[in-house]
RNA sequence: GCGGGUGUAGCUCAGUGGUAGAGCGUCACGUUGCCAACGUGAAUGUCGUGAGUUCGAAUCUCAUCACCCGCUCCA
């Protein structure tokens, strides 16, 4: 890290002001919605020509110090990582096993009055009929939610009110969920929570998969799914990767790519988006190390996001509470998040990286589901052992990411003409520099076109002819450019051009010669 | 999904029933010679969208979409 990124400490998220950010995103071209022109659609986002150079560097950077250049263990012995990249839509199959299918696919129903939620096949009702002596008969629904036997218990003294004195009391058509009841029984149906009638909406699908069809037919056959995580495809190509890649436990397997979930409310600007990218770590391990392996990526990727300009107080690591931990951690060694204090999250924070011990749930139930079972367990030649390896998954949202760089980079500053400036760490910053003739003659805009067409084959820089020098460095400050060149009319005579500081305004004066040499310091290569 | 708010040029906003505007930014030319300087000129609008009321709607009504805030949801 440069002095001049870690100059002081990050701004306070509560001065922040999440309007300004987006503001800034849209003005110079980091994120805009997408479709716009058509009014844009909920929950989807587009990058501009800076937002992809920043997500890709952010990208390339957890690619690099995932998979090209991991650090050493617990075990002291250099990491083992591998990469795939896997289809998002796969056989409908791996969503049955992962249990996405199924456990979450439930219509649910609304109460309009007290804003409680309720799966639909849980609310149920039945109408009761009693005849009394002179024939004319009464009828009432009896509704709530649970088992019949719960219903009966819960309304039992309504029940005796109104059967009182009658005969033959019954209810012919049995009990019947919420769903199947026609619009007369919903109305008179109450909210098992308040208790008012009439105020439970229609039921609605949560399907937090996106549904699509492969091949020419629609039918439930075809019916694909668009992946809601990339985990499963490593998974599902643990064994391929055994086969192939001389890797043994303890090793990982890495996959950056798009993930869909069609969330109930997309809110926060990119942050909760319907479609988005992760960055994911599957790491399979002995079972036996589950506690120090958990224990190593929780510290190691907290780090990393700080490596990379997450620094001050607005990054947090936080274990979650035994309450709160997915069907698959109950038992493990641990699920923590790494979270970042977004202004729209401020006083609190919101996830950026979660780390979870999955155990074996994943490898065991895909194992199950396809049939060969404890046949597919890992070899492992050491022990003389055969096992399904634990896994701890460290798994990251690039979008997230990209957001909390440009929440954290975001430095209002009245001194300077463009009111703000954009601190990005070097290495994630989208134009590393700029290269700017003083003015565009007197044989300047000729040195600069070469110190450019030198620079670019390297690194994302810019050369800018146009307007006054002050226009030029105000735009670089809104872009977060770290360093501008400028050459003048004493570079003609010496040699020399300025470097000017982002961070600090300040200029200094370095030969010509010595300009790629200070951008591989400071930036790397 | 519920409740509240917002929506006019790239940005910030003015415009309360009668010709769609300003500042900044952008672009061109000139000038300048290190921090959005100066001069001249130019481009830029489905007034979020669609209906309705009206002789006439950015303006009033309804619906809808998007964004923001609070609930809810977030395996």
């Amino acid at each position: 890290m440069t002095n001049e990124s870690n100059a002081n400490s990050a701004t306070p998220a509560a001065t922040r002001s999440m309007d300004d950010i987006v503001a800034l995103c849209r003005r110079r071209g980091f994120i805009w919605q997408s479709s716009e022109i058509y009014g844009g659609i909920n929950g989807f986002w587009d990058y501009g020509p800076l937002g992809v150079e920043l997500k890709r560097n952010l990208k390339e950077a957890w690619w690099h110090d995932i998979v090209r250049c991991p650090g050493k263990g617990p075990d002291g012995n250099l990491i083992d990582m591998v990469g795939v990249d896997c289809t998002i839509i796969m056989n409908p199959k791996v969503w049955e096993a992962s249990g996405h299918v199924g456990g979450f696919n439930d219509p649910m129903v609304d109460c309009r009055a007290c804003k409680s939620r309720f799966r639909a096949d849980h609310l149920i009702a039945s109408e009761f009929f009693a005849e009394d002596a002179t024939n004319s008969d009464k009828r009432f629904l009896i509704s709530g939610l649970g088992e019949p036997k719960e219903v009966l218990e819960a309304n039992k003294k309504k029940l005796e009110k109104l059967s009182k004195g009658h005969t033959d009391f019954r209810n012919p058509f049995g009990w019947r969920s919420f769903a199947e009841l026609n619009a007369d029984g919903r109305a008179k149906f109450q909210c098992p929570e308040c208790g008012e009638s009439g105020t439970l909406t229609e039921p609605r699908q949560f399907n937090l998969m996106f549904e699509t069809y492969t091949g020419a037919i629609r039918d439930e056959e075809s019916k694909t799914y668009l992946r809601p995580e990339t985990a499963q495809g490593i998974f599902t190509q643990f064994w391929n990767v055994v086969d192939t890649s001389r890797v043994k436990v303890p090793f990982g397997i890495a996959q950056v790519g798009k993930a869909f979930r069609n969330e109930v409310t997309p809110r926060n600007f990119t942050f909760r988006s319907r479609e988005f990218e992760q960055m994911e770590i599957e790491f399979f391990i002995r079972p036996d190390q589950a506690s120090e392996w958990y224990q190593y990526w929780r510290d190691s990727r907290y780090e990393w996001w700080k490596s990379i300009g997450l620094a001050g107080d607005n990054l947090q690591l936080r274990e979650h509470e035994k309450e709160e931990l997915a069907h698959y951690a109950k038992e493990g060694a641990g699920v923590c998040d790494i979270e970042y204090r977004f202004p729209f999250t401020a006083p609190g924070f919101g996830e950026l990286e979660g780390v979870a011990h999955r155990a074996d749930y994943d490898l065991k139930a895909h194992a199950t589901a396809c049939g060969k079972g404890d046949k597919l367990r890992y070899f492992d030649q050491e022990r003389n052992e055969r096992y399904f390896p634990h896994v701890i998954e460290p798994s990251a949202g690039a979008d997230r990411g990209t957001l909390a760089l440009l929440c954290e980079a975001y430095t209002p500053d009245s001194n300077r003409p463009s009111g703000v400036y954009m601190k990005f760490h070097p290495r994630l910053a989208p134009i590393k520099a700029a290269i700017f003739p003083l003015v565009n003659k007197d044989g300047m805009p000729e040195v600069a076109e070469k110190l450019y067409m030198k620079l670019r084959q390297k690194w994302n820089v810019q050369i800018d002819v146009k307007q006054n020098i002050g226009k030029r460095y105000a735009r670089m400050d809104e872009a977060g450019t770290p360093y501008c060149f400028t050459i003048d009319s004493d570079t003609l005579n010496d040699q020399t051009v300025t470097v000017r500081h982002r961070d600090t305004l300040q200029q200094e004066r370095i030969g010509l010669d010595k300009v790629a040499a200070f951008l591989s310091d400071k930036i790397g290569d």
